[in-house]
RNA sequence: GGCGAUGUAGCUCAGUCGGUUAGAGCAUGCGGCUCAUAUCCGCAGCGUCCGGGGUUCGAAUCCCUGCAUCGCCA
């Protein structure tokens, strides 16, 4: 009897967009759910955003719009995009669901009760400005770093949850499970915080200052801390207390998180639940960050080359594969274009592509595509122990994945690919194609060579499961069928002879790389003919691009930058752009000029000037020639 | 400031309890094959294991110290 399993992602805070660390860690989550499918396990992977607190609120007002309808709108935004990764969770929550609020209710209530929660009224440091208390080391020279005014001293009746009363018990805890936090840096870096005395978390707002809450099922003028509120999803969504799902999963439960959330996830968390009376979860799975490597930069700078847009170029399983493959689980990595391609070149197509065509190609030259019976005397002689390696490597890669160790997971199921590889080498099938005499012998090498694909195909299915499904299909087999069972991968012959194959085909195209002549010091790529075409789109993508007309009040040369102009234009209202535009216009030639601009592009620092949107310039090599319109418009109308 | 992690081939990283000649992939060079996506297979070169000191018959590994990078805490 295998085990149920149970996989969370942190739901994610709705004041930004989505990027690549939040892919990565929902990647995460459907390779190790799909994984325990091969299992055989019952499991259940849970993601959702989470959407109270007053960051929320910020955010709404900034854009014009009330959190609600905010919320609901970045919420879809993470809806819509899992299945553009092929992510197959089993619940999305949202922190706004009633059922959800219903359980953080009965939970707070509950904490209350045991008298873990107290009222206690205390003095800090305010900024208006900034709605919130600053730390004295915080301030910067006695004001607050946003807005440098002076916080004024106020006091503040709140309610605390007693965190310092469970401390030795999570120690303890931790010492008895020792891979409660894995990997285990994050475990140490958890015992070290708690070599010092616990402060008691403050769990609620007062409702003048803060509205977008749960309300305190004690005292209706207060609203709940938002990490307490968000942290209970993981139980809510399995219908605490009584559900079947929360008494099937939560038993087996393990998080996936980023290292920035390790605090909440490590000491927070498990001392809410110990005080809810509810047992602790299994596992807090912990990994690190991408790094971005920026080579590529666009005309006006800080227009950067989205990670996530590249697995519309590449192929979502080659991204998948990638981000599963350079990654050490727990560690910092580095994303590079130039890496992705790399790995998708050697391993993708070099690697198992090129197995998996030449042996389908023999299959079809040699057995007009119908798999070849194999004689088991002659097998015994030829399979050079192909085999007992397959057996292995399935073994080292169940392993591997059910401690998060993908990359191993991925190294040995390629070390399995470069064996077949060999095999073909020392067996020279069309050698023995060219003599009747071996014909058994060639029956059993490309039979050998299938079965070696068919385990292959299920042990990248949890990685790349559209490859895994072409890889089946073409194999004669049913890829609806349950084909990646670690039962089925584990036993050698499976494959019928007389199955029909389909024919060969390129499963990773090579990516041709530029010639590595001029190093990146040139800028922008002046990419000769149709190359330069970006992907289709649809509407929809394009609809999240806010252009907007412009009109140019002031303009300047950025110091000591060759290229770049600093602009004040006039929306709604003014904002300031940077251009790389100075070699091609004067700044006074610029006044009054109306522009296109994109107006919901990210800020970003250039030069020191915070650049809050981007115009729009046909640029030809050095040639930079603005975006106009052909009538006078109102400044702030949109373009579409 | 305190605690911790990391530093190994051109690049990315393994390296168990101290044990023979320090490994893998990529990249590079040479050779082989022709089923295959100019792919695959083989061979080769390359190391101040961050510097310095110590313990030991023996140190990438343990101890001390310095430097660099990063993280957590204050």
């Amino acid at each position: 009897m295998t085990e149920p399993f149970y996989v969370t992602t942190p739901i994610y805070y709705v004041n930004a967009r989505p990027h690549l660390g939040h892919a990565y860690t929902t990647i995460i989550a459907d390779v190790i759910t799909r994984f325990y499918r091969m299992c055989g396990s019952d499991s259940f992977f849970l993601t959702g955003t989470d959407e109270h607190g007053d960051k929320i609120v910020r955010a709404a007002k900034k854009e014009n719009t009330s959190p609600r309808l905010y919320v609901d709108q970045i919420s879809a935004m993470f809806r819509r995009l899992w299945p553009e990764l092929n992510i197959d969770y089993s619940q999305f929550i949202r922190t706004t669901d009633s059922d959800h609020i219903a359980v953080v209710e009965q939970i707070l209530q509950k904490i209350y009760d045991a008298g873990d929660i107290y009222f206690s009224k205390y003095e800090g440091k305010y900024c208006f400005g900034c709605e919130r208390f600053y730390t004295e080391r915080e301030l910067v020279d006695g004001k607050c770093p946003d807005h440098e005014t002076a916080p004024e001293t106020i006091k503040e009746s709140n309610y605390f949850f007693k965190m310092s009363k469970y401390q030795d018990w999570l120690i303890d805890h931790i010492h008895r499970h020792p891979d409660f936090i894995r990997p285990e840096r994050y475990k140490n870096e958890v015992l070290s915080f708690l070599r010092e005395p616990l402060e008691d978390l403050c769990i609620s707002r007062p409702k003048s200052r803060l509205k977008w809450g749960i309300t305190l099922p004690f005292d209706a003028d207060y609203v709940t801390y938002v990490w307490f509120d968000a942290l209970l999803n993981y139980v809510s969504a399995l219908g605490y207390p009584d559900g079947e799902g929360f008494r099937k999963y939560w038993p087996v439960a393990q998080h996936i998180v980023a290292k920035d959330i390790l605090k909440p996830h490590g000491i927070y968390w498990p001392i809410m639940l110990k005080a809810a009376g509810i047992d602790t979860y299994r596992h807090l799975n912990v990994h690190g960050y991408w790094n971005i490597e920026q080579s590529k930069m666009s005309k006006s700078l800080g227009n950067v080359v989205e990670p996530l847009e590249l697995k519309n170029i590449y192929g979502l399983d080659s991204f998948r594969f990638f981000l599963l493959r350079d990654m050490t689980f727990g560690l910092d990595s580095s994303f590079s274009e130039k890496a992705l391609v790399g790995r998708i070149n050697s391993d993708l197509a070099n690697d198992l592509g090129n197995l998996f065509s030449r042996t389908l190609t023999m299959a079809g030259k040699y057995f007009k595509a119908v798999v070849p019976a194999a004689d088991p005397k002659i097998d015994a002689d030829l399979q050079l122990g192909l085999k007992s390696a397959a057996a292995d490597t399935v073994s080292a890669y169940e392993a591997a994945m059910a401690s998060f160790g993908f990359n191993r997971a991925l190294q040995a199921t390629w070390d399995f690919i470069g064996r077949m590889n060999k095999y073909i080498d020392v067996m020279a099938p069309w050698e023995l194609a060219k003599k009747d005499s071996s014909r058994k012998q060639l029956e059993v090498v490309i039979y050998n060579l299938l079965e070696g694909l068919r385990i292959i195909s299920g042990l990248i299915y949890p990685v790349m499961p559209q490859t895994a499904e072409t890889m089946q299909k073409h194999l004669g087999l049913d890829p609806s069928e349950a084909f990646y069972t670690l039962d089925t991968l584990k036993s050698w012959g499976q494959l019928t002879p007389g199955t029909r194959l389909l024919k060969s085909i390129i499963l990773f195209p090579r990516i041709e790389v530029k010639k590595s002549s001029q190093p990146a010091t040139e800028e922008g790529t002046p990419e000769t003919g149709k190359s330069d075409r970006l992907p289709e789109i649809g509407i929809d993508e394009f609809a999240r691009v806010d252009l907007r007309v412009a009109t140019v009040v002031k303009a300047e040369a950025v110091p000591r930058a060759k290229k770049l102009l600093k602009l004040e234009i006039e929306l709604d209202e003014k904002r300031t752009v940077v251009a790389g535009i100075a070699g091609n216009y004067e700044p006074s030639e610029l006044i009054g000029k109306q522009i296109i601009v994109v107006a919901n592009l990210k800020p970003a620092k250039i030069m020191g000037i915070l650049s809050n949107g981007m115009l729009l310039a046909a640029v030809d090599k050095d040639r930079v020639t603005l975006a106009t319109l052909d009538r006078p418009v109102k400044p702030g109308t949109r373009l579409r």
